[in-house]
DNA sequence: AAATCGCTCAACCGCAACGAA
DNA sequence: GTTCGTTGCGGTTGAGCGATT
């Protein structure tokens, strides 16, 4: 419906990309109406974002197909649930890791592996992209560093050097060996695959667990949890998505009135949602985000 | 000042899991 | 039980930008 008429977007906004930029080969100079049929990828523009973020005010952060498709972005499902996910969600820390998250990471990660959204449950506020892109870095930087200080005639090109994470705990002792060259592309696993420990014999437990009442995760809360996950090693692999899925929503990640508001939100039936928020009350989110297609158009 | 290098991070892809029909 | 559509996850890529040469 609104699909068509809305995708009439000029490609020279304000913003550092343009909408049509894309370095997957999706670049401008193309017959623009070609484009409007073709599922827009690339970097986001500021007006793409506004209309998903009152779509998923529309509606939750569930249904991305339908919120990709209703709210005429021309992106997928899965284009919109990312850039929800990894930028615009309210609950993200926008500044730098900190040493105790950065511990954390390392800690987790040589417990789970690369299980990036589990370990993101761990770090309100982060994204799993994040820390994989964290985990990256530091390992490369790791690298660099071991090769460095490494003689000459133990350099990796002659033996299978490796940085090694430790981990201990009361009931398993996870060793995390990632190759030194990462990008050496030798082998067959990925330089941060680190596989971790065997998942199906490791613990898990809902984020939920180490709230206070406000909602809040403490680092001493997180390290008891790890710890405390450590404790209950045997358990099912499965665990109630549901409820830990939700982690995104956590009153951890966002300013606590926000919350309340959220949380709420989601638990209600899409009619609920659009009779209770806010945008919907004074302008549909559809007028909203499309207010700024029709202004640039 | 220009060129090159290295790092960061946003965004893509493929695949697996899941749920509905 | 099977198929199909959707969602979530992990791996990878490359643009952009600051630092270095």
């Amino acid at each position: 419906m609104a699909s068509i008429q809305l995708f009439t977007i000029n490609a020279t906004t304000s913003h550092q990309h343009s909408p049509f930029y894309c370095h997957h080969g999706f670049r401008g100079g193309r017959n623009m109406k070609a484009e409007q049929e073709e599922t827009r990828k690339g970097p986001w523009t500021e007006q793409e974002d506004a209309v998903l973020v009152n779509f998923v005010h529309l509606f939750g952060d569930r249904r991305w197909d339908f919120i990709a498709k209703v709210s005429g972005l021309n992106r997928t499902g899965k284009s919109c649930r990312l850039r929800w996910v990894n930028y615009l969600h309210p609950g993200l820390k926008r500044e730098k890791m900190s040493p105790q998250e950065q511990r954390l990471v390392l800690e987790l990660h040589a417990k789970w592996g690369n299980r990036w959204s589990r370990i993101a449950r761990k770090l309100p506020g982060r994204t799993d992209n994040e820390i994989k892109n964290y985990w990256r870095t530091h390992m490369r930087k790791k690298a660099q560093e071991k090769k460095k200080s490494m003689p000459k005639s133990l350099s990796p090109s002659s033996s299978s050097s490796s940085i090694t994470l430790s981990s201990s705990s009361s009931t398993t002792t996870t060793t995390t060996t990632v190759d030194s060259l990462p990008f050496s592309g030798t082998g067959k696993i990925s330089f941060y695959d680190t596989g971790g420990p065997k998942m199906a014999a490791l613990g898990d437990k809902s984020s939920t667990d180490f709230k206070d009442e406000k909602g809040y995760y403490s680092m001493d809360d997180i390290w008891k949890d790890i710890d405390m996950s450590e404790e209950n090693m045997i358990k099912p692999l499965s665990h109630n998505y549901s409820e830990e899925g939700c982690n995104i929503f956590c009153p951890s990640m966002a300013s606590p009135s926000l919350d309340y508001c959220w949380d709420s939100l989601w638990k209600m039936d899409d009619e609920e949602s659009k009779m209770f928020h806010p945008f919907s009350q004074s302008i549909s989110c559809f007028e909203y985000g499309t207010s700024f297609f029709n202004q640039i158009g």
